[in-house]
DNA sequence: CATAAACCCTGTAGTAACTACAGAGTCAAG
DNA sequence: CTTGACTCTGTAGTTACTACAGGGTTTATG
């Protein structure tokens, strides 16, 4: 039981968090992150609970989830409603979005790598390259 | 040599090269595509050269170039002073672009998937990939 | 020939997810 | 007590478009 962390000033939870102090006051304005308490001179007063759910948002991002799918995440998590296959769908649901953009970037790649090997990269501006996008194929 | 196309309104080259005609406008403010001229009545008039040019960007942007990208190469390609070297510097460089973000995402997949098969999808919210999101690693 | 549909014009605003100021107040250390 | 680091607000910039609104124009149809 190591609960030693009590209140953070905005600078504090960004370092705590690895999130970016102005990204954490853009987190509020879209009501992902819910207001803070101000001191008296108006100074935002973050607690443990801020502290998690902001990590929560920062690892899903990591995982390439959007932030309205996050916001979605969080509110059946807030209502406490959820059930886990919801979860699992959302995420099942993502992955594929994932998978999707793997295919999209391999054709990609793929291309870019036909492109560079036949590409012998010359002084002369005779280039394959430029031929293959301008004519077409 | 099936030369026939002579002039085109904004919306036929854009039905010819599949590009949206708002995004033609765009590339024009952008100066991607050059002003063209226009009819006595103020319309845009495409030949053949903006077709070719026009097709280059999509072209690049389908394999996943960034407008700027493009520009350069296409400031290079209007210079006519470009080398067979340079393109495939740029060709290459975009490529590792490419290869670090299918790394990304592939990592995304595997702590996606592994996630999944933790979870039954039960009616519970008991949720293995909500604690694994709120409690971090 | 009239008229309606389909086109085109301009400029602007909205999207996603931040980041980066400007201009001002506040707090902590020396 | 002063300097530097922090915080406040609101707004603008980024990327690559897309989508209007509020007009003119051209083309197809009856």
């Amino acid at each position: 039981m190591t609960n030693k962390a009590k209140v953070l000033s905005r600078g504090r939870l960004s370092k705590k968090t690895g999130v970016n102090s102005e990204t954490i006051r853009y987190y509020e304005k879209i009501k992902l992150m819910p207001e803070p308490l101000r001191s008296s001179s108006g100074y935002r007063i973050y607690d443990d609970a801020h502290s998690k759910r902001l990590s929560f948002i920062k690892r899903c991002r990591e995982l390439g989830f959007t932030l309205k799918e996050i916001a979605t995440l969080l509110k059946l998590v807030d209502g406490g409603e959820y059930t886990c296959a919801e979860i699992r769908d959302h995420t099942t649901n993502h992955l594929d979005d994932v998978e999707d953009k793997i295919r999209d970037l391999r054709k990609m790649q793929g291309t870019l790598r036909n492109m560079v090997s036949e590409c012998e990269g010359g002084s002369v501006p005779e280039c394959p390259i430029i031929n293959a996008l301008f004519d077409g194929e």
